[in-house]
RNA sequence: GUGGUCGUAGCUCAAUCGGCAGAGCUCUGGAUUGUGGCUCCAGCGGUUGUGGGUUCAAAUCCCAUCGACCACCCCA
């Protein structure tokens, strides 16, 4: 029988890997909570509703990335494919409007697509995100936006750009699409399939097309900035101002557009310098008629979800010395039977005392626990053998440096805990 | 979904024209029946991703399939 593999796109996330994901996590949980914004977590599954409608019929999400199965009952139900549309409609199932408005929330969670892997781009991925809801306030998009640099910033992550635009909304997109559309309409014989197809679809695509015999004509198309009306050009003016009051630069990126079609207004994403071609490694933007969408009262938002296995990738390359995994306190060595029924009620009283204990099983030499004892990275060796046990006493021995080699501390059994707190906190 | 590159031990990689599947690291034991890292010795570890085909003979050539990676599509 073959062995089996994790399914294509997935991977276990190994014991070596985990300090990453720890600190990434905790660390996201800081700054969420700095910034105001409190946990929430939506089933890792929903109908699959929310995320046609929410996302859109006509996004690749929708079309051809969903995870969708009847379940038995014959619902149609799909993995979450996305991270905003579930926390919209927590937002309005439990009635959160009623709540002080802005309600600040903020997730991790998995997120499944079927896409064809690469690295960096997986069907099961993890997913930070923050979504701000009730609020039209230009200074919370910017709010957000420093939230998730300041993420960045708290990794060390090197050299990052942001790219921000604004795409309008239900007002004055139609009017701006209809402008693209018209320019596109003289240069349709020059540019590619793929953009003729997105002309008829979903012209704003044409904006990030990446032919290179298309770029000059994107570059000259017509900006979506200089076609909002009053409201969406004062949001963005807004917007532009947060972000300098708070120090944080940004290009506008006129050709900066994002496949979900709930976005209104604000748009951005920030890029890694280097990277392939799926780099980018946090994006969202607003999203006013959202919670409309998906039958609720009009609620204006704002948020972003940023991938934790990008976020990990740009950490390892920032900080190429790399996370230690974590080690056990204290080394237990015991030589004979008797020496090693004593040295496991030691380790119980010092696991109970909050001191991580480790040994070896079965009966091995000392020289094999004590390369176990380096191989586990562990501060301190506790040694009970026969002389230590005849004297009611145990060795302990800093693992650490070659300075304090072949010094040994003999400590008395009925001792041994305190002495060990006192050392490790020395 | 499209096009391409690549799969040999847990990891990194060798193997000449198609001719006995190897090394380093890791791990286990020993040198040292009470002291890790350094050194030396030995051992464990393989259906060469999987399945078929060609051949006296396949890691090597052919087909299929699974997976990783790269460029698209698109995203985090």
């Amino acid at each position: 029988m073959k062995a089996p593999q994790a399914p294509r796109g997935t991977q276990d996330i190994l014991p070596h890997e985990q300090p990453y994901w720890d600190l990434v996590r905790s660390i996201a949980a800081g700054v969420a909570a700095d910034y105001g914004f409190q946990r929430i977590d939506t089933p890792m599954f929903e109908e699959t509703g929310v995320f046609e409608r929410g996302v859109g019929e006509g996004t690749d999400i929708v079309e051809k990335e969903m995870y969708t199965f009847e379940d038995k009952g014959g619902a149609s139900i799909t993995l979450r494919a996305e991270g905003t549309a579930p926390v919209v409609r927590a937002y309005l199932e439990h009635g959160m409007f009623k709540l002080p408005q802005p309600v600040k929330l903020y997730y991790v969670c998995p997120i499944f697509r079927y896409e064809r892997p690469q690295a960096g781009r997986f069907r099961q991925h993890h997913q930070f995100g923050v979504e701000a809801l009730g609020e039209i306030d230009p200074a919370l998009d910017a709010e957000v936006i420093e939230l998730l640099w300041t993420l960045y910033a708290r990794l060390d992550l090197k050299e990052l750009s942001l790219q921000i635009n604004s795409i309008g909304d239900e007002k004055c997109r139609p009017r701006y699409l209809d402008e693209l559309r018209s320019y596109y309409r003289a240069h349709l014989h020059e540019v590619c399939d793929d953009d003729r197809v997105r002309f008829e679809k979903n012209p704003l695509r044409l904006l990030d097309c990446k032919v290179p015999s298309c770029q000059g004509i994107a570059d000259r198309a017509p900006h979506s900035a200089e076609f909002l009306c009053d409201e969406c050009r004062e949001h963005f003016a807004g917007l532009r101002h947060g972000l300098e009051l708070r120090g944080l630069d940004y290009h506008v990126n006129f050709r900066l557009v994002r496949g979900l079609d709930y976005y209104t207004k604000t748009v951005f994403e920030i890029w890694p310098a280097h990277g392939g071609s799926q780099s980018t490694i946090g994006g969202g933007g607003r999203y006013d008629g959202l919670a409309e969408q998906l039958g609720g009262r009009r609620t204006p938002g704002i948020g972003f979800g940023t991938g934790i296995e990008r976020i990990i990738l740009n950490y390892k390359q920032a900080h190429p010395e790399g996370l230690a995994p974590p080690a056990p306190d204290v080394f237990v060595i015991a030589l004979g039977s008797a020496e090693r029924d004593a040295a496991a009620q030691i380790a119980t009283e010092l696991r109970r005392a909050g001191v991580a204990t480790a040994s070896t099983y079965g009966d091995r030499g000392m020289g094999a626990q004590f390369k176990a004892a380096g191989n586990s990275g562990a501060r301190f060796a506790l040694i009970l053998g026969p002389d230590e046990l005849a004297s009611g006493q145990a060795s302990l021995k800093d693992l650490r440096s070659a300075a304090t080699d072949g010094k040994q501390l003999a400590v008395p059994l009925s001792h041994v805990v305190a002495e060990v707190k006192a050392q490790l906190a020395s």
